[in-house]
DNA sequence: CAGGATGCCAAGCAAGCGCTTGGTTGATTT
DNA sequence: AAATCAACCAAGCGCTTGCTTGGCATCCTG
């Protein structure tokens, strides 16, 4: 037995599977989005996790703070997936196409939920939430940004890139209310019709 | 002074602009749409009004009817514009610029607050109270699809009508969250974008 | 001018909220 | 074997919430 393998096993604790944080953020995740966070309880969290709703401060300072980790880490994620995409592939068409997918990934797939709570409980976070997550903000925008002013210079793209960049998140965050997984279109083509918006 | 005369003069009442509903109503919009619903509480309502929270129980008989008849108001008024619009005009390019005006001057003009109300309080309202509003909706996104499905047909698009009715709608709607009425573009550059990203 | 609505205030209730406190348990470290 | 620690429970505090009650004044109607 390593030194690692000490490690790992003191890692993982307990009958639960995962430590507790995980629990507690992914539970928060699916609740939030589904009742939103100012009606969700914290006895509701906790019943979800399987404690008493106490024993969660025991790991949060504050049901805010719950939120706040939940939406940094999805946010930090997206970035660095979108970064990883983007480095991978050459051509404005391509690039577009990278800033749809992850885009759709992260709305539809495994972090969906976290996602979601991200776009639509923005509000509801704490305005020094907000100030600490704006620059992460921010820094995802601007690589669409760039991907637009690129292609605007090649004549691939004919509005204004701003404007079209927003245009085209806006679609695809949209589609977390109506896109059906189950359904007849698969992701490929809700991504193929999406970059359809922006070519000509 | 005549009958209407009358009853207008009986209409509006005390001091205050317009009739305790109207004026609830309208505060209700905006506090909703700045704090969240579930964030509002009555006595912020109430104080918005210049009543007292426990008088608002005389106009309506809870919160939850408060919010029902912001968004009721909203849907109706919203479909009747539309309708009459696309009865305005003729060529599928001109209809499919009426639903994008229309959806764009309902979340930019002077029902804003109640449409981004409509828009993004829906998981706050009742079960019955969704199920009450759902026709209305139906009904709006069938003049959609009825447009959609007659570009389809002139050959004018050429993405699935479905699809490319959300994709477009949520453009449209996600606007409101970074639009920017004050500033260089004006609402007619914004409709031409948008209608830039269906027609080829 | 009687009489009933109507619109509002003053006061407060019951329930539910986020969060705190003090203590127990069981595993890990020394 | 003793000390330490994280994870949790049991209980409940103080506060805010949506909403109710009872009464007062103003208005419209007959």
């Amino acid at each position: 037995m390593t030194v690692q393998d000490k490690t790992l096993a003191s890692q993982e604790r307990r009958k639960a599977p995962g430590p507790a944080k995980r629990r507690i953020l992914d539970a928060a995740a699916r609740l939030f989005r589904a009742r939103g966070f100012a009606r969700s309880t914290v006895r509701e969290l906790a019943d979800a996790v399987g404690i008493l709703s106490g024993s969660l401060f025991h790991h949060f300072k504050s049901k805010d703070e719950i939120l706040f980790a939940v939406m940094e880490e999805v946010i930090i994620d997206m970035d660095a997936s979108l970064a990883e995409r983007l480095q991978a592939v050459e051509g404005s068409e391509a690039r577009i196409r990278a800033l749809i997918h992850n885009q759709l990934e992260f709305t539809h797939g495994p972090r969906a939920d976290a996602t979601a709570v991200l776009v639509h409980e923005w509000n509801a976070l704490s305005p020094e939430g907000q100030a600490a997550l704006l620059e992460r903000r921010r820094r995802y925008f601007e690589r669409w940004h760039e991907v637009f002013l690129q292609a605007r210079e090649e004549g691939l793209v004919h509005v204004e890139p701003t404007v079209l960049q927003q245009l085209l998140h806006g679609a695809v965050v949209w589609t977390a209310y109506w896109y059906d997984p189950e359904g007849q279109m698969g992701l490929q083509g809700l991504e193929d019709a999406a970059l359809s918006l922006v070519l000509k």
